[in-house]
DNA sequence: TTGACCCGGCTAACACTGTTAGCCATACTG
DNA sequence: CAGTATGGCTAACAGTGTTAGCCGGGTCAA
């Protein structure tokens, strides 16, 4: 049951345009660059006038979050939508950790830090958590799964694994690990589901 | 083969006084809170005079990182040094939960953004970290688990989890993949020794 | 005792930050 | 043509970390 993704409202072209600068500005030289008077600089006008499209820098961030949202989710779904059963766990953590690693700022900006769960579009984040579930098969392995991911993801980003670390090795053990359980877990539904079939026939 | 814990260089009596007002401030209000005005008002004194007795507010984050460090390190080591074998990755995983949650501010601060290797005591981030490589028996493992606790507990710290997350079946589930793991890699290894012996004796 | 020196406060100020108030030219509309 | 909305602008405010420079008090040596 893959459900659609939520449309994020679509904002008037000038904020638009704000936004895009926003989030070159934020990509190429980071999340302190990212200052309304040097927005207005990249946009060629003073800062003060970018409050006449969005009402504020929190509004900047909460739309970069939802485009991050929605390209990361999308790269998932696209892998859970690929049908394939063997190797599912490790390769939508291999999906994960590319698409976050190809644009950390957003990402760093998208996770880190208390979540604005009101100004979001409704669904969006369900929506792009989803693929960890239908691979997990269970909303907690699911949720275990995607926690390993960022923890992942985060550390890498902020160069917190000592030097020389095989982080390659890392994502292999955590994905078997993970893809272990999730074997376990099936046989053990398929388990219960079959004895339960032995109670009714018998 | 257990380290000693890599002492942090005392700072001198005032200067230990501002990184105590601070973790206080810090703790009690916020990341936000912490300011060198405020930090100076909860002292009595003025901003300024900070720097009178540490470089800049840089140096009490760098402080109060190690602090942190030094503590969740020392819950961590005391689990392992209890020595139970079955059950030792659940019980890791539950002691470092219980301290990050006792210190949402603090660990925060240790955890996000660039880490400033250089000004850290030299050891004691390894030392805090090895009790992750001593339960998993395997480097890579132990890696992957630590990142999968780092993810659940800054992402339950920032309420990132959909409300009505039972957090303790996504722990559990978790633990369990990774204990799973740990009891598979062992037997591989025994294998292998066996084998090796077999060749030897054969 | 006196002079030098340093410690640890202080104020003033600078360059930033996000944000608001208010002005004004242009363009569109009734 | 009058009226209004749009989208710029400057000036300013309160806050941030930080630096320069002043100064009282204590210590220590001549």
């Amino acid at each position: 049951m893959v459900r659609r993704r939520p449309e994020p409202r679509q904002l008037p072209v000038r904020a638009a345009q704000i936004i895009a600068a926003a989030r070159e500005l934020l990509e190429s030289e980071g999340r302190e660059a990212l200052t309304m008077r040097r927005l207005g600089l990249v946009l060629g006008i003073r800062a003060p006038s970018i409050y006449k499209h969005l009402p504020g820098k929190h509004a900047v961030e909460v739309a970069l979050m939802e485009a991050g949202f929605a390209e990361i989710g999308e790269a998932l779904h696209r892998v859970v939508q690929s049908g394939r059963q063997t190797g599912a766990v490790a390769a939508l953590m291999a999906a994960y950790r590319a698409e976050c690693l190809a644009r950390p700022n957003l990402y760093r900006l998208a996770t880190t830090g208390q979540l604005p769960r009101g100004e979001l579009t409704p669904g969006l984040e369900e929506w792009a958590g989803e693929p960890w579930l239908l691979v997990a098969g269970d909303s907690f392995l699911g949720q275990a799964m995607w926690s390993f991911a960022h923890g992942m993801v985060i550390l890498e980003l902020d160069h917190r694994y000592p030097d020389g670390s095989d982080l390659d090795r890392t994502w292999r053990a955590g994905a078997e690990a993970f893809a272990l359980a999730t074997r376990r877990a099936a046989q053990g539904a398929a388990a219960l589901t079959a004895a339960a079939h032995g109670r009714e026939n018998g």
